[in-house]
Order: structure tokens, then C-alpha cells, then sequence
DNA sequence: TACAACTTCCGTCAGAATCC
DNA sequence: GGATTCTGACGGAAGTTGTA
């Protein structure tokens, strides 16, 4: 197969999981892709028969009870037992009873990816909250909810909630935000004090102030800050107002004019004039009234462009873990619905064996 | 071991969606 | 209505797997 031609198998193949993973519902299947990939999370798929998926799962109710999210134990055929947490709808235990409102989350039990799980598992309710804040995915869980009755459509987010990373929250009010390909946040506050702030430590903590010792006032407009998260040799740099640079280097080379702030086990950050060309994705601000000759106009449209670009970049990688974590709450419904589909027809049976007179 | 088929990830572009 | 963000589509690179 060419390349092209595989582009349009993957393709094709993205469009059928998309679909299978919606169609599975019915036949209590789930899709090969989906089950190869998420085979830690429920791989229930054992034959060419829709029904004997579902009797070879079986169900130990551990549910917590009212109001609080269940996590249901799931015995697979295999033996591996998984938990399976409400992200949607829990299973109903009686087709009488009114359905209780959850999330949803699958784990499995002595992963190899263990932490991982675990960590998906924590924050999958962020994560959903996260996602619910962009009107479009609100508009996709609003569908997903929709199938089922009783559960909450969601609600229009604050606006004062969003765009802010936690760990900055409780900080000085800062005047730009940016997240670094690292992870990191870099928070420039009002004085030009800059704030790095990693996201896996305490809010306090994980923040790193620079203040801004150079003289002379940044040219107006000039409010960009961008991040390369490593240069050609090995530290880590970004561009503040001003046209000068913040490097982290691991060696303390410092810099007494220009150093801003190295002590203890803090990084240290220099900076420094931009003396060599930029690295790739990385472009500097420049004052729109600064600019004076085609020479510049030109390199203000490659700036632009580099800072587009990088924008860009970084919103295709959120996109893209978006839309898995998105399958994953597709797959983790799927998984659910299934354990409600066998418990319904159990209970159906039961009731068929209660009803119907013996015919002896 | 070489090779093809396949998978996964990434950067970029273009158009849609959303924001201000 | 322009600016910004999001996302589908495309193509390339690198890794994995099965096979002769």
C-alpha cells in the first residue's frame, strides 16, 4: 500500500472507530481498534456473537451508594477485574428505579501503565470540566447526555474561571499567562516580575519569580513572551519585552549586570540580548510604531508568522489530546452500557421466570 | 536481515467556529 | 467584522511487526 493509500486507510480507519464506537452500543461489541488500544481499560470483545460479550462479563455491585460515585467491579472472562467508575450514567439497577446521574471513569487493576490510568482516572473530571468549558465540546457532552435520561446537560462556565492555571490562581494578578511546551507557566505580572510555575508541584512551590532588573521601559506593545523549550544548547529560553531573552541555564554563569534572580536550587535565568538567529519557533515581539523600513516590515511578517505558527503548533497538540480523551469517555460509555445492558437482561429473565406459569 | 505493511506522532494549512 | 482559536486533512518521519 502507498503511503497515500495508507493515509486514506487511516483515515477511514479513524471515521469507522469513530463510528463503531457509537455503534457498539447496540451490538455490545466493541470495535477492534478501540478494544486493541483500550484493552487495559475493558477488552470485552471475545467473539463474533453480540450476545456472548455479554454474558462473560460478570458484575460484583460495589456501588457507594446514593449521591456518591459508584465504582463498580467487573470480572472479565479472562479473569482480569477491572473498576468501573461512573463517567456518564452508572449501570441502573432496576429498570424501576430512576437512573442515578454520574461520571464516568474505567480503570484497570495491575496495569502496566498503572500510573498513567491512575492519573487519568484523577483527572477525569477535571479533564471533562476542562473540556466542557469549549462551547463545542460542550455542545458534544450535551449530545452524549442527551441520550440519556436524568443526566445534567452542562451549565454555561464563569468566565472568571477560565484560561487559569491553577497554581498561578492564589499569585499576584499577572498581565499575561503562557504555558510552555514543558508544562510550565510563565506568568509576567505588572512590574515585570516573571513567574514560572510548574503545574506537577504545590501552587507556592512551583513558583519562580524574575524580576525584571534591565533599564530602560519596553517598548510599547511590546508585551509578547515566548518560550522555546530548548535550545541548541540544552537550556531553556524565552523572550520577554524588550527584545531580550530569559535563558535557563543549569550552569550558573552568571551574568551581574543582567542577572535577575539565581539562588538556592532555583534554575538559573539570564537575560540576555538575543545575540544569534532565533530558534526554530521561537520569535521576538516587536512595537508596532518601532518598525521603519521594508526590511523590518518583513521581518515583523516572518515574526508573525513564526509566532503563528508556534500557536498553532501548540493548539493541534491540545486538539489531539482532546479528542482521545474524548474517545476514551466514548470507549469508558461504551464499557458502561454494556454492564447495563447484560444487568437489564438479567433482570428481564428474572422477571420472565417470576411471571410466566409453569407449563409442566 | 531486509523489506513491506502498518501505526503513531507531529507540523502545517485551510476553513470553520468562536471571541471581542 | 476582524482577530483568534479549533479542528479536519494532508504529508512526512520514525517506530513496530510480520514475513520471506
Amino acid at each position: 500500500m502507498s503511503k497515500c493509500g495508507r493515509k486514506k486507510y487511516m483515515k477511514t480507519n479513524l471515521r469507522q472507530m469513530t463510528m463503531e464506537t457509537i455503534d457498539s452500543q447496540q451490538d455490545g461489541s466493541l470495535p477492534d481498534s478501540v478494544a486493541e488500544s483500550e484493552s487495559a481499560h475493558m477488552q470485552t470483545q471475545t467473539g463474533q456473537n453480540s450476545i456472548p460479550t455479554l454474558a462473560q462479563v460478570s458484575v460484583a455491585g460495589s456501588s457507594t451508594g446514593r449521591g456518591s460515585p459508584a465504582v463498580t467491579l467487573v470480572q472479565l472472562p479472562s479473569g482480569q477485574t477491572v473498576h468501573v467508575q461512573g463517567v456518564i450514567q452508572t449501570p441502573q439497577p432496576s429498570v424501576i428505579q430512576s437512573p442515578q446521574i454520574q461520571t464516568v471513569q474505567v480503570a484497570t487493576i495491575a496495569e502496566t501503565d498503572e500510573s498513567a490510568e491512575s492519573e487519568g482516572v484523577i483527572d477525569s473530571h477535571k479533564r471533562r470540566e476542562i473540556l466542557s468549558r469549549r462551547p463545542s465540546y460542550r455542545k458534544i457532552l450535551n449530545e452524549l447526555s442527551s441520550d440519556v435520561p436524568g443526566v445534567p446537560k452542562i451549565e454555561e462556565e464563569k468566565s472568571e474561571e477560565e484560561g487559569t492555571p491553577p497554581n498561578i490562581a492564589a499569585m499576584a494578578v499577572p498581565t499575561s499567562i503562557y504555558q510552555t511546551s514543558t508544562g510550565q507557566y510563565i506568568a509576567i505580572a505588572q512590574g515585570g516580575t516573571i513567574q514560572i510555575s510548574n503545574p506537577g508541584s504545590d501552587g507556592v512551590q512551583g513558583l519562580q519569580a524574575l524580576t525584571m532588573t534591565n533599564s530602560g521601559a519596553p517598548p510599547p506593545g511590546a508585551t509578547i513572551v515566548q518560550y522555546a523549550a530548548q535550545s541548541a544548547d540544552g537550556t531553556q529560553q524565552f523572550f520577554v519585552p524588550g527584545s531580550q531573552v530569559v535563558v535557563q541555564d543549569e550552569e550558573t554563569e552568571l551574568a551581574p549586570s543582567h542577572m535577575a534572580a539565581a539562588t538556592g536550587d532555583m534554575p538559573t535565568y539570564q537575560i540576555r540580548a538575543p545575540t544569534t538567529a532565533l530558534p526554530q519557533g521561537v520569535v521576538m515581539a516587536a512595537s508596532p510604531g518601532s518598525l521603519h523600513s521594508p526590511q523590518q516590515l518583513a521581518e515583523e511578517a516572518t515574526r508573525k508568522r513564526e509566532l503563528r505558527l508556534m500557536k498553532n503548533r501548540e493548539a493541534a497538540k491540545e486538539c489531539r489530546r482532546r479528542k482521545k480523551e474524548y474517545v476514551k469517555c466514548l470507549e469508558s460509555r461504551v464499557a458502561v452500557l454494556e454492564v447495563q445492558n447484560k444487568k437489564l437482561i438479567e433482570e428481564l429473565e428474572t422477571l420472565k421466570d417470576i411471571c410466566s406459569p409453569k407449563t409442566d
